[in-house]
RNA sequence: GGAAAGAUGCCGGAGUGGUCGAACGGGACGGUCUCGAAAACCGUUGUACGGGCAACUGUACCGAGGGUUCGAAUCCCUCUCUUUCCGCCA
């Protein structure tokens, strides 16, 4: 959530940067503005009014003390005139109020100034301002690629097929039990799931992050606070008699630890790893994009959240994506690094890399994990701080990324190192897995 | 699911109508002492919003929401949550 104070300060720059996101609601902005006014002119009356009640109470206290009877009577008198009046403004004052809330919560986060622009619409051609060589897609930016993509030959399967022929997922058993979206892994299926979960949770935690193991069914308040709602609320899954929300990423519950605590500045940066099942909706998604484990409705996740100081936290998002660059090149896939263009950026967000793995039998790049920066978008919800040098609260930047999503891992694991004799697993998994080849 | 008790600041814990943003203790922070540390002693220690260049000042907040009252942490109502006991159960 943005700061009202921000928006009063400079809107006009706001409304600049909210178009970069292509946000089209932008007189939300003025109309927010506008109401902040009439919400502190309201506020002050409501003050002013509640001073004199509070210092005419003390009087009557005084009056009846030295037995002035008739005094205090009258000021009693004065103080219901007030108090009539107040009631009349303090609904109003309610009212407005979460009217600016409701007006507050739509305005997705502001996109840092390094997100690519398109900025020569009609032309045909995308270009970008400040960022020459690179290879545009969809106004993303590929920042980088890196390993090698395999050459399979033409029967290679993909992993659906592959998943089947060694008897490692049962995705039909899956919508018996469920419905389609909920895949069922099997004997070394699951174990490689366990040995991936196993393998990524400490790679993070060799790297500072300490491990949690929260709740997948949070609250409300929960799932407010890292934006997911009420943005997000058609992707998440409801328990309608408790007003839960299944998890759609660790982020939700991890990031909430830290709610409501004013933090120690020395005591930044705090470094948290989770690994959960996620449940998504998915709600729209269909055809071969929803193919075997390219988009399921339950998956597991292993993810890194950081709180920091806010000076740093663009030099930690950076060292966040090396970390997870490192992982994933641990496991021999290729991969490519995706920064975001406004217009795909999560509401959440202000600036975004993706990463993307090869899935070569597919011959499709795999969104695999999502490192971003959020500044003081989640942290505003959840009123998460530090006192600074100078004594004073300030809001910590959040940031968090996939380290990694396991469905589409696997998928480019069982794909990419598929042999007549069977898959290969990468040297680092192997001791995890208890096995080099499955077969 | 049944019964009882409770919810106060970073923590423990007092406070049953005004002088309470809240005693007292602990913790934390700063200082004195010390070669250094401990101990001791002194001091500081809530948040949000508004006004003011500032010193400062106003309002609100004692689980949440309503009510009574000139005045509520304190009285009344509703809700939520927690703890303990019993039952059930992994």
């Amino acid at each position: 959530m943005l700061q009202v104070q921000a928006l009063r300060q400079n809107p006009q720059a706001i409304k600049e940067r909210l178009a970069v996101k292509n946000f089209t609601e932008i007189n939300l902005v003025d109309e927010i503005i506008l109401l902040d006014e009439e919400i502190r002119h309201l506020k002050k009356r409501i003050e002013d009014a509640q001073m004199q009640i509070n210092s005419k109470s003390d009087q009557i206290q005084q009056l009846n003390k030295s037995g002035q009877k008739d005094e205090a009577d009258k000021i009693r008198d004065q103080v219901i005139m007030l108090k009539t009046l107040l009631n009349s403004d303090k609904p109003e004052l309610e009212q407005k109020n979460k009217l600016l809330e409701d007006k507050l919560v739509r305005l997705p986060n502001l996109p840092s100034e390094k997100v690519p622009v398109i900025v020569t619409p009609g032309t045909g051609e995308l270009t970008i301002t400040g960022y020459p060589p690179y290879v545009l897609i969809s106004g993303n930016v590929v920042i980088k690629e890196g390993g090698t993509k395999p050459s399979l030959p033409a029967n290679a399967l993909p992993h659906w097929d592959l998943a089947k022929k060694y008897d490692l997922i049962d995705f039909e058993l899956g919508t018996k039990i469920s419905g389609s979206g909920f895949p069922v892994y099997k004997g070394k299926g699951a174990k490689l799931q366990r040995a991936l979960i196993q393998y990524f949770l400490d790679y993070n935690i060799a790297a500072g992050y300490t491990e949690y193991l929260p709740p997948l069914i949070v609250n409300e308040a929960t799932a407010f606070g890292t934006g997911q709602l009420p943005d997000k609320e058609g992707q998440m899954y409801f328990v309608n008699e408790d007003k839960f929300y299944l998890i759609p990423t660790a982020e939700v519950p991890v990031t909430n630890i830290y709610r409501d605590e004013i933090l120690k500045e020395k005591e930044l940066p705090v470094k948290m790893t989770a690994y959960t099942p996620c449940f998504r909706k998915e709600a729209g998604s269909y055809g071969k994009d929803v193919r075997g484990l390219n988009r399921v409705h339950q998956f597991d996740k292993v993810e890194i959240v950081q709180l920091v100081h806010p000076e740093k936290s663009y030099d930690v998002l950076e060292e966040m994506v090396n970390h997870v660059e490192k992982l994933i090149q641990t496991l021999n896939l290729p991969y490519r690094i995706v920064k975001l263009c406004g217009g795909d950026m999560s509401f959440a967000s202000a600036l975004t890399y993706d990463f993307e793995v090869y899935s070569a039998a597919q011959d499709k790049w795999l969104e695999v994990s999502s490192v971003s920066n959020f500044e003081t978008f989640q942290t505003n919800r959840m009123k998460i701080r530090f006192k600074d040098s100078n004594g004073k609260s300030q809001l910590v930047h959040s940031l968090n990324g996939s380290s990694l999503a396991l469905p589409r891992i696997v998928a480019c694991l069982l794909e990419n190192n598929q042999t007549p004799d069977g898959i290969n697993l990468p040297t680092v998994l192997q001791q995890y897995a208890g096995v080099k080849l499955i077969s």
